[in-house]
Order: C-alpha cells, then structure tokens, then sequence
DNA sequence: TGGAATAATAAGGTCAGCCATAAGATAATT
DNA sequence: AATTATCTTATGGCTGACCTTATTATTCCA
C-alpha cells in the first residue's frame, strides 16, 4: 500500500463487515450467504471470517453463523455511512445514474478518511436516508434499520409505497428503476399467480410483473 | 480486491506512473529518486520498474533511468487529473486544509471511476489548476506543465508571483502555507545567504527566511 | 585511472487475500 | 436412521508488492 492515507482496515476487511450489516443487522449470517454476496468461494469466505474473529470484529459458531460484534457493528455502521453519503453526493451533485450509484460509491467509501467524511455530510446537508431510500448512519455510530417488510410480503389488493431498494447489483438496480419501483412510488398489488409465481403490480399507472425474488429487494 | 469497480491499473502502478510525471515531465527519472519519492527501497523500485516496463508503460535503460511511453503518460495525466481534481472539490467545497489535500485527494484519485471523473469535472465548472496552482490534465489526456521556475533561481532583488506550489507532503505544504508561499502571492528576494544559506523573503509585507530546498517547492 | 557513489541483479522471505481439491463434521429432510 | 446438503478444516498454490542481504555493474569525478 503505497497510498498517503493508511485505513485502520483493509477493503476486504470493510467489504466482510458491511456485507454482513446489509446482510441482517444484530442476526448471525450464515458463512455460506456472505461468501455468495462477495462473490467469494465459501472455503476463502471462512478463512476470512476466522482472520475477522481473531481480531474481534466479528464472532462465528461453527455451523451456526457469524455475527458482528460490537467493534464490528461500529466499522460496518461507518463504512456504510461513508458509502450512502457518496450516493447522495454521486446522485444529487454529480448527476450519476441511480443503478450505478452503489458500484461508484463502493470504491470511493474505502478511501474516505473521517475528516473528509463528515466534511461531505455537512457539505450534503447531513442527509438521513441515500438515493435507494436506505438510512445513513450516523456519525456517533447509531443506526437503525429501516422497518419495512418485502414487496414480496403485501397481500393482494394491498397498496403500499416504496421506501427502499436494497439491491446492489446494478443491473438488478437497473431493472427495477425501468419499472419505476424506486423510493417514494406507490405500488399495489394487482395479483399473486400461483406457485410462487410472479406479482402483477401497479406503479405508476402501468402494469408490471415482478418475480418474487426481485419483489425482496424492494421494501415498502 | 473485492471491490465492485476493477480499476485497469493497480493502486501501485498509478502511483509510479504519477510520481514520474510529477518528477519530470517527458525526461528521464532515476530509479532512485523514484523510490525516494515512493518510500520504497531502490530494489522495490526496480523491481516495480522492470513490471511496468513489461506492461508498456515505461521505458526503462539501465543506469540511464526510466521514462514514461506514450501509453504510460496517458495513464498518468489521468491518474493526476483524477487527483486534483478531488482537490478542487475538497477545498472547494468541503472547506479541507489546503494543507491536506494532497493526501486525501491520492486516496479518492484510485477509486474515482471515469464517469465520475467526467462528472466531477462539469460540476466543478472544468477548473484549470488546482487549489496548489498545478495544472490539471484535460479529458483528451492533453496536459502542459507549468512553466515557472523555482523560487531558489530567483535573484536577489527580483520580485515574482507565486504561480503554484509542487510540494506534496502535508508538513511541507502546511510550512509553506503558515508563510503565506501560495498560488497568487508576490515575493521578492531580499537577501539570499552565501553557501548555499536560506533565503530571505517578503511576502504579504511580512519577512520570511526559507531554506534552498524548500524554496525549491515553490514555482514563480 | 582508480575509487566512491549509485544502480542493478540475485536469492530468499513475508503477508493478505484469493484459489482448488479433498476430507471430515453437522444439520436438515425424508 | 440414512441420505443429502451445507459447513468447516486441511493442504498446497498463486499473485502483487513489498522487504533484507549480498553481489555485480556502471558512472562520475577528482
């Protein structure tokens, strides 16, 4: 690492426990789900969590999951603060698309130093939720989740408005911004077909079939 | 690495590739002021040097030094443009010491996206110079270096305009900034001291004494 | 021209973070 | 209780970018 700023933990390190907090907050995560979102085998995603538990970020039962703990919560809370205020700034200033604000603001959060973070947030305004309607921590650490429940939940007939979207892939993010499933929209649910089919929503005025998987990411 | 973006180039790569260029433009470096300026050792240097030979991006001669090729020169007036171009929207916007942004700016400049870049760009208005007075590459990778000579070549008696200041380090920036040496001020030579002893210096009415080397930081 | 300084190469080592393959342990399902 | 799926551990390997120590090559200058 020949960069000036020296961060106290490496990316993969912020990426581990970041993952872990989107993941499910102050529940224990199976190895094999963190090794999925990383994009990582299972056996370096273990090697990983025992390397984060020696350092006492997080804490893993074999067979049971991992959990953050305190220490870890608190690196999580940050580097998800530095990278929900980069959206604000990507989106709003920069005029970056909605998809991609997840993918730049990545980079950017791992080469953020605390001075330069609480300058942005002051500089946005001290925003309390991101472009996808997910909620920045704040600077002293507090963060609580967003309580809302999955599209995928809404009975039919029900009416409901987006709060959030959780995904990160961008083309996910992508597909759902093409139907208009973003923060703020009102959607009810037109149908449910059977087995576990597709919903039919209405956003918008216009009719839109949704899988059920890409139904979870959107929280309303 | 995990993060989402995969930069073409390593964080490593573009550092070598900037200090070059910030070392001498279109001459030839020693790999020893190349390892100095990195902080590495000399075999490092070499060692990095012989791989970024192999990829195109320099030249190297034995005993002669390294230069960049065409390929190599274009990646790093980007990697520059990347970096001052935070270092506007830091001091700009963010209100961070003049001092610092160097080593906040080289931080964000490895993690900056080029769409980010471009946007970033437009939303600072397409600024020339950055907050030291260096030139920032254009897009197109056109880049001319400041032509200004160094304060320690200035005569005795002579007045010049502080055009830009190429230090890097913050305890060098924030010496020259504590004597007013910044982009825009008028200096005149008072005394110069035999043997190669500091100069002495008015700036902003007040009598400054800085020595050769540091002197050597600042461009008239 | 001979020595000092500088540059380059060789050899071997470290560390983080990934990989594959294979074997063993536990949990879940039938 | 057995099978299957998922987890975990073991072993060995790789890469990039650094390190030290030691040796050899070149340049420069007096």
């Amino acid at each position: 690492m020949i960069a000036q700023i020296v961060q106290p933990f490496s990316e993969s390190t912020e990426m581990y426990l970041k993952a872990m907090i989107e993941l499910s907050d102050r529940e224990t995560v199976a190895v094999g789900r963190l090794a999925e979102r990383l994009s990582v085998t299972s056996v370096s995603a273990n090697e990983m969590v025992r390397r984060l538990d020696e350092q006492g970020l997080v804490s893993h039962i074999p067979y049971k999951g991992v959990s953050l703990t305190e220490k870890g919560r608190e690196v999580a809370c940050d580097v998800m603060r530095r990278q929900r205020l980069w959206e604000c700034f990507l989106y709003d200033h920069l005029g970056v698309e909605w998809e991609r604000l997840y993918e730049f603001a990545c980079s950017l959060e791992h080469a953020t130093a605390p001075e330069v973070t609480e300058a942005l947030s002051l500089f946005l305004g001290e925003p309390k939720v991101c472009p996808h309607g997910n909620p920045i921590p704040a600077a002293d650490g507090s963060f609580e989740p967003l309580n809302g429940r999955t599209l995928n939940t809404v009975a039919v007939g029900e009416t409901a408005y987006v709060l959030a979207v959780s995904a990160i892939a961008t083309d996910v993010l992508r597909y759902l911004h093409e139907r208009d499933l973003i923060p703020g929209r009102e959607v009810t649910i037109v149908e449910a077909a059977p087995l576990h089919g597709p919903l039919t929503l209405r956003v918008e005025g216009k009719e839109v079939v949704l899988g059920l998987s890409l139904a979870e990411f959107v929280i309303v």
